[in-house]
RNA sequence: AAAAUAGACUAUCCUAUCGCUUUUUAAAGAGGAAAGUCCGAACAACAUAGAGCAGCGUGCUUCCUAACAGGAAGGGGAAUCUUCGGAUUCUACAGCAAGUGCCACAGAAAAUUACCGCCUUCGGGUAAGGGUGAAAAGGUGGGGUAAGAGCCCACCGCUGAUUUGGUGACAAAACAGGCAUAGGUAAACCUCACGCGUUGCAAGAUCAAAUAGGCUAGCUGCCGCAAGGCAAAAGGGUGGCUCGUCCGAUGCUAGUGGGUAGAUUGCUACAGAUAAACAGUGAUGUUUGUCGAAGAUAAAUGAUAGGACGGUGGGUAACCACUGACAGAAUUCGGCUUAUCGGUUUAUUUUCUCU
RNA sequence: GGCGCUGUAGUUCAACGGAUAGAAUAGGCGUUUCCUAAACGCUAGAUGCGGGUUCGAUUCCCGCCGGGGCCA
């Protein structure tokens, strides 16, 4: 099991990210957990056949105004991620969606196993093989 | 030895596991402020960036520096202390002796002043005294006078030119002028001196899908032998205005490239740091030695665990709990400003102890 | 990353360097009404922070702190 996360599973194509956040789309869904909202595209049609998803982490500036803030942040959601995903890429499992975006929407700097428990919970919504009917 | 003030340096460390970026594949990988973007430059593009005006900035002197609104050393001024010799701290500090404006309230009067008063030959003279105010026409004392007044004199102040000292700001000396220089304000307009082309790496360069259809060159009616002029100068560019300068309708024909997404580059080695010696009061400079090397791009430099070290609180103590200053490169340097738990060190002052 | 602008009552705006900082609206109290609304009267409430220039600063200058804008 590797616990890699490089370059190509960051997602830095201007044109799904301007996709993603745009208002009243079609191919994007949500998701909210706390401290988290995810937004989400299930079929990368820009760029089809990569092998991991593409992700994005985003910590709004108005509400941590200090970049080692959310420096930190992103560098905690960043590790949860990057160990919790292999669990979740096995066998019997349903595929991760090709385009994450977690924005941050906690007023607190959360400890990083709080960060890790909610981001195995929202990894286990999206690979539970029961919820292909929504 | 302790405390205070000022300056300089430093900016928690180690191990393990799992990772990230760069690339020379076995190494390197956040700061003193990386911050604010307040100044100054390098670098790059725009080719007329030319002339005048306007505008903006700076404002005691000399020096340092690539440059600066930065720094050093001085000069003048102010405040505090004083053993009256001076010391310390601060200082946007050119010009209201060119013009214009403004000066609330109080006060007779706020700037070619004249209400009360004083004197009077009743025409007038005067600014001594008058409660105000931030500011009231050199100050104090004496003489003088009808009453007064630099009207006259002494000392102090002011102004001017001279000499001496200093690179200079300026200082000192002696001389002259009764002082119409008339109060304050230039972080009021303004004047004077000096400086400033504009835009910022999202500058710019190279490669280059899809879509769209752009770009360049030539031709055009009239006058003239021709050069050329008129139609055709509205309009646009050149930071604002004027001059100057460049482009300049529509249509037809011919040719073909421009450039967005994206990628590469600019992109990290020098106005470097530091030690010693020398020069200099100093900022700084020179020589020699040593050392250093982030380069990401929706943006790496980390996460977790353990230990050491430091801090805070509790406890007689062993120890326990919490915690790790300010803060995260974005083209690069030099400064300034602001934030900052601590530690090291230098200088000065004060107090205590010992000799 | 770079470059401009801006900050006054709870809100929207005023105010030549002269102070008791003004107006509308919102708030509170009262009058009127059987009660409420409207109307009328009274009332509390502010110059973002720290320095400087000036006799005097919301205004002028400097430094911080906010807010918002432009540049692909």
């Amino acid at each position: 099991m590797k616990f890699t996360f490089s370059k190509s599973e960051r997602l830095t194509h201007i044109k799904i990210i301007d996709s993603l956040f745009e208002k009243d789309s079609r191919i994007v869904e949500e998701r909210f957990v706390y401290p988290f909202r995810v937004l989400y595209i299930r079929e990368n049609t820009f760029e089809p056949g990569l092998e991991q998803p593409q992700i994005l982490i985003s910590v709004p500036k108005r509400r941590f105004s200090k970049a080692v803030d959310r420096n930190t942040l992103k560098r905690r959601i960043r590790e949860a991620y990057r160990l919790n995903k292999p669990h979740f890429q096995v066998e019997g499992k349903l595929k991760l969606p090709d385009v994450l975006a977690f924005v941050y929407i906690g007023s607190t700097i959360e400890p990083s196993d709080k960060i890790h428990k909610k981001m195995a919970a929202i990894l286990d919504k999206f690979t539970l093989p029961n919820e292909t009917a929504n």
